[in-house]
DNA sequence: AACATACCATCCGAAACATACTGTTGTCAA
DNA sequence: TTGACAACAGTATGTTTCGGATGGTATGTT
């Protein structure tokens, strides 16, 4: 409840989960609701959701309460300057554009053969975004819009990726006649 | 020349890139041949390109040879080891997605507002797709088609994501009336 | 009660990361 | 011709992230 910290996105994931939900939540809460959202465009392996709520509640950001018995679990939540960090964050001007790194593409840049490459590709990108619209047709987006738009981009992304590795798997057809 | 390695992505971008060049290239020429390519669809920061060079000579995969005199730079290239260990990368089964780190998401998905986010990230994505495409018109894709195969794919997700904030924008500007 | 299994939390070594710093070479004006 | 400066090339540093290993706690089964 002292030290200066800086705040990366990692933070704002975990204060950003935690002002979504009233009361408190434990590591262990954190890691499923994560790895249900906002996972799927920003991983983070669920050993950094134990590690930064330590972090931001020595810095004040967050309260920590720890059960007296059983599991001795840590319950984490929001402090004012938690909740202003969050909101600060949310009004800053974000041009920077997304990080990609797809296997996929490395190897065809590298002269992969296109059709083996789109078979992997086609049945797991096809899985996700049946995954996705099961999501949205579940959440018709009322009351949190956010989430809902989020998803949005994320299905036209696996749609545009189908997309182009459907026809790389044509293609390649058409080249080996 | 001895030690049993493991292969990362970063591995196999060097590999990649030397593979692609007769003769030899110096860490520096690494990094220039990187940034201009496949780091649009895989970051790394070029002290890896330093560090993984040395690392695939240790295993016997790059020879190093290093100047007697002036900057004493090191100039590696592919053994037939690290050749074969590039083919038969590239011919392993790849079902993996990409993973997409975007903080504009990330904010929208926390409740940031679409139109302002719209503003930032339409600058950036515009010059982006510009940019790819200033490279498509240049290379008519003949001679290799994996670097034009997979420049393919980035304009395409420009251009979702152009089209995605346009509508939030758009969107945004009606509910607020 | 004794044991097996699943759940929950944390730790830790290795890799990746960003960036600051050092030395080298080329150039151009005084 | 020289010395000041910019660009080039590489190295060193401290921090963050990664993800598997580990160990404790609760729950179910016999």
């Amino acid at each position: 409840m002292s030290d200066e910290i800086q705040l990366t996105p990692t933070s704002y994931i975990v204060l950003g989960l935690l002002s979504m939900f009233v009361g408190e939540a434990t590591p262990y809460d954190l890691k499923g609701m994560a790895s249900a959202s906002v996972g799927q465009f920003w991983t983070l392996p669920h050993s950094q959701l134990y590690a930064e709520p330590a972090r931001l509640a020595g810095a004040g950001y967050l309260t920590e309460n720890q059960e007296q018995s059983g599991r001795r679990r840590k319950l984490y939540s929001l402090t004012e300057l938690g909740r202003e960090a969050l909101q600060s964050w949310l009004g800053v001007f974000t041009p920077e554009p997304y990080v990609l790194r797809d296997p996929a593409l490395l190897k065809l840049f590298f002269g992969a053969n296109a059709n083996d490459l789109a078979e992997g590709q086609l049945a797991t990108h096809r899985q996700k975004l049946a995954e996705y619209e099961g999501y949205a047709a579940h959440d018709p987006g009322t009351g949190r819009r956010g989430p809902w738009q989020a998803l949005q981009l994320g299905i036209r992304h696996e749609r545009e990726t189908i997309d182009f590795w459907e026809e790389q798997a044509q293609q390649a057809q058409l080249d080996s006649k």
